[in-house]
DNA sequence: TATACTAATGACCAGCCAGTCATTTGTCAA
DNA sequence: TTGACAAATGACTGGCTGGTCATTAGTATA
């Protein structure tokens, strides 16, 4: 299990500076140290290695915003939200790079779905985001804010990501916020309607309950905290056929979102059991 | 010369639909019809084929934009900017789309570096635009404001090459127009620094005396029209060295300026000439 | 030490790549 | 019809690709 942290470790690196095209198989065993058989040993195909790191980074970064966003404060949420979206694109930078790099090349259907997805579930997270802080009243613009909210984390990361600069993290989300809050309170003229949306969302998979069994089923093997162990067979329980009350089920979730290695599984089961 | 046009229009269709790198000689001589040989009488490398289609379209993209907001009224000049971007993508969609695949694969050197020339013509002219509709009262807030319109430009164009739906052009340009408006008028908080841009701008080239002489010299080789022709050798005189009074240069550019085959050159003498 | 097991190796495979060049084909004028 | 020239061909080269697998190295138990 090490070795798989090694070669995705580098091969980051190097996709990040080649594009994951461009990069073979034989530069990574080589930038590891260690042998072509062993990559295979690792990973079924080069292929899987990207989709790999794909999940582990962003299902890490989807279940952390939804977390601080649903934790925050309404007068703060959005700072937060751009303030821990730059900050994670900082800390890890070479995915981040290699995200916008890989963001519209569609050659593997699998990959490229995997994006949308996981794009679909920031889409989500940002509208719900919007609907609180702004309510009913602007329900003809919320699409355009999303859409005008996820241009600026895209424009001002790849401005930093590609210039190499220092920069302010503290001012660049305040100044966000405000041309946020702008926009919100003062657009009169929509553009993105909610079928546009419909229409394209329609073509992305979600996850099937069966997927989270399954992840459920691993992380019981892998774990060996008792609290968190139980916490999941109950909640394993508690997706195949509703039985506890929101409380418990509130309980459970709480249990096991505090272990490093469940955030991913807490937020499906959270989409799922309320 | 009608050979290089089958060529780049064919391998057009198939950058957009696999990318560059996923697409090989075979496949687009096979798609063209013609021999593996044809194609490298045409074009030295694959590489110079896509510089080829960068700089075609970029050029015409450029100065037709330099020459639109040049001659429209301040009241209108913003919604024909985002019009005629968004009908340009439109109509070009398959080289929208390559540019969008490949803008940050920085694998070609020449490539990167000519992509950067292209973006930075076009920041230079949304901030003259910003600067007239504005003034210095946003002195602070000017490059932000920028950014956000390379950042509505790309955010709105990405989503609609890749969901293809039809589109309202004039109602996306006027929500556009009313986003930026409020933006330019009512940003208090400034984030990005003239010196931020600077830095970023420093390794970027510029097109060389030499380049435009290079350029002027096929031009007057390639063309027929006598008046074209004529003004193009009076206007190379004027840049080694400089004789005539403004209003020469001015109207020897009108001149040219409306041969189809002299946009670009037209553009990058008004930058040197005045 | 002998045995049984897994972890790791790297030579090897078939296939594709960009690019070349000796050869053929097509097109003129004489 | 001939000859001279340019346009076009596609078999070929050397090199790199993702992926395989018989072999070897390392390790733990008996």
């Amino acid at each position: 299990m090490l070795k798989k942290q090694l070669i995705m470790e580098k091969a980051l690196e190097l996709f990040a500076k080649q594009g994951f095209e461009a990069t073979s198989v034989q530069q990574i065993t080589d930038y590891c140290g260690i042998s072509k058989g062993a990559f295979y040993l690792s990973f079924k195909s080069k292929d899987e290695l990207i989709l790999a790191l794909i999940d582990y980074f962003l299902s890490e970064f989807i279940s952390n915003t939804d977390y601080s966003v649903r934790n925050t404060d309404d007068d703060e949420v959005l700072y937060q939200f751009y303030y821990n979206t730059f900050d994670s694109f900082q800390k890890h930078s070479n995915f981040a790079k290699v995200l916008m790099k890989e963001q519209s090349h569609s050659l593997n259907k699998e990959l490229f779905l995997k994006m949308r997805y996981y794009d679909s579930l920031l889409e989500n997270i940002i509208l719900s985001m919007i609907d609180r802080l702004y309510g009913c009243e602007i329900e003809d613009t919320r699409y355009d804010l999303m859409f005008c909210i996820k241009g600026f984390m895209n424009t001002f990361s790849q401005f930093f990501l590609f210039s190499h600069l220092p920069y302010d993290l503290t001012r660049l989300s305040q100044s966000l916020v405000e041309k946020t809050n702008l926009l919100a309170k003062q657009t009169t003229i929509p553009f993105i309607s909610k079928d546009m949306i419909t229409i394209v969302k329609q073509s992305v998979d979600e996850t099937t309950k069966e997927n989270v069994m399954e992840l459920l089923e691993q992380k019981v093997e892998e774990l060996d905290n008792a609290l968190v162990k139980e916490s999941l067979i109950l909640l394993k329980q508690q997706l195949n056929e509703p039985v506890f009350p929101q409380a418990i089920v509130a309980g459970l979730l709480k249990n096991i979102q505090e272990h490093p290695h469940c955030k991913w599984v807490a937020y499906l089961l959270r989409q799922r059991l309320g």
